[in-house]
DNA sequence: TCCCCTGTCTACCATATGGTAGAGAGCCTA
DNA sequence: TAGGCTCTCTACCATATGGTAGACAGGGGA
């Protein structure tokens, strides 16, 4: 209840975010959403015209907060091989852990004009070849035994997606889709980088 | 046209596994199915009082096709190390090349009762820890380079289970859901298997 | 022949959902 | 104060969907 409220339209943006990204966007309603938020339905389609205009500009949104995760991996760059590393398995990993349905998403992208599903997995693209660009250079390094950094990237960003999108999957595999879960994979992936260093 | 015609409750079990697990359930009705499998939507509700029946059938008709896989996978055994991995990555990735919205299914579990849906995580669990003991057994027969087997397996599985359960996820990696996508992504990490034979 | 059982259908219903029409409250500016 | 603009609301509508009621066709047994 603070005095300074989030606009209207980035908080039914927020709430749709995680519910499309989480159930899919034919498991929830208009009203469902409305109710999240706390205001009427007509506020919705106040402020976006049909729920197809809401799932594209859910899906923009999301893109949008993609480049900022990649262009902070861009920075974040140490001497120390590991540091770095794990520099690269956080910006994999941190779409995952700070909002899960935000990858979710790509189920809904044939939903949308291709335009606005471009963006998305575009953002998807340079996230996964951004990860593979530099597994690729430690290992020209000799830093990382050499394997095909495109499939470890891949298998990354495969697992992550299918965390995000689907709960179920983690519980398979016996883990909760908790942050502390998520962060313990994300251990194991670093663990799994480091045995690949070369010795 | 044949004049043995498969029997109606298999056919609309087989039109909703596979709209069920590529759409979800909530965006596939009951009208949708019917006019799959070219029978009256009152015919469906003959064979299975409700979606929520017909959606538990799908899925324990899942867990038996996956039995099914595993089974075989357990059968398949050479001297050869190199095949013995083949198997396995081929138990992992036939119920993804033959019939991807078998896996797709995982999604929906939450949805029927736990008895129900315990039948398909087991089998998918069981899949999963098959292939991590399999390559745990060749870490410590020295035909693998060790890692941790498990994750190894998870990612496999994720892959999979990505795959299975969105299109769009293969081709942000620039892969196409065909079979012979999916055959060139099997060899990919068979090489990467290879790669990780000790020297 | 009559009856009942199986399997499929047409007709219909109640509800949920996406979307429209338009009223009203609050605020800024003239 | 008046007028208009922004934002949110109540009331309502058309359609799609899950589900019910019951008719009808055909086949097998008494």
């Amino acid at each position: 209840m603070s005095t300074v409220r989030t606009p209207t339209r980035l908080r039914i943006l927020a709430a749709a975010t995680d519910l499309f990204g989480l159930r899919g966007v034919d498991a929830v309603s208009l009203d469902v959403i409305a109710n999240e938020v706390g205001v009427a339905k007509q506020t919705l389609l106040y402020w976006f015209a049909s729920k197809d205009e809401l799932l594209a500009a859910v899906l923009l949104e999301a893109a949008n907060e993609l480049t900022v995760v990649i262009e902070a991996a861009v920075r974040a760059s140490t001497d120390d091989p590991l540091d770095r590393i794990d520099a690269v398995v956080r910006a994999v990993f941190r779409p995952a852990v700070r909002r899960p349905a935000l990858l979710g998403l790509v189920r809904e992208v044939s939903r949308v004009p291709e335009e606005v599903g471009a963006r998305l997995t575009g953002q998807l693209q340079l996230l996964a070849s951004r990860a593979a660009d530099y597994l690729g250079q430690e290992m020209d390094a000799g830093r990382l035994r050499r394997a095909d950094p495109g499939l470890i990237a891949a298998l990354s960003y495969a697992t992550v997606t299918g965390i995000a999108t689907e709960p179920a999957v983690l519980r398979v595999n016996g883990w909760e889709p908790t942050p502390a879960g998520l962060r313990h994979l994300r251990d194991e992936l670093r663990g799994f980088l480091r045995a690949a260093l070369a010795p």
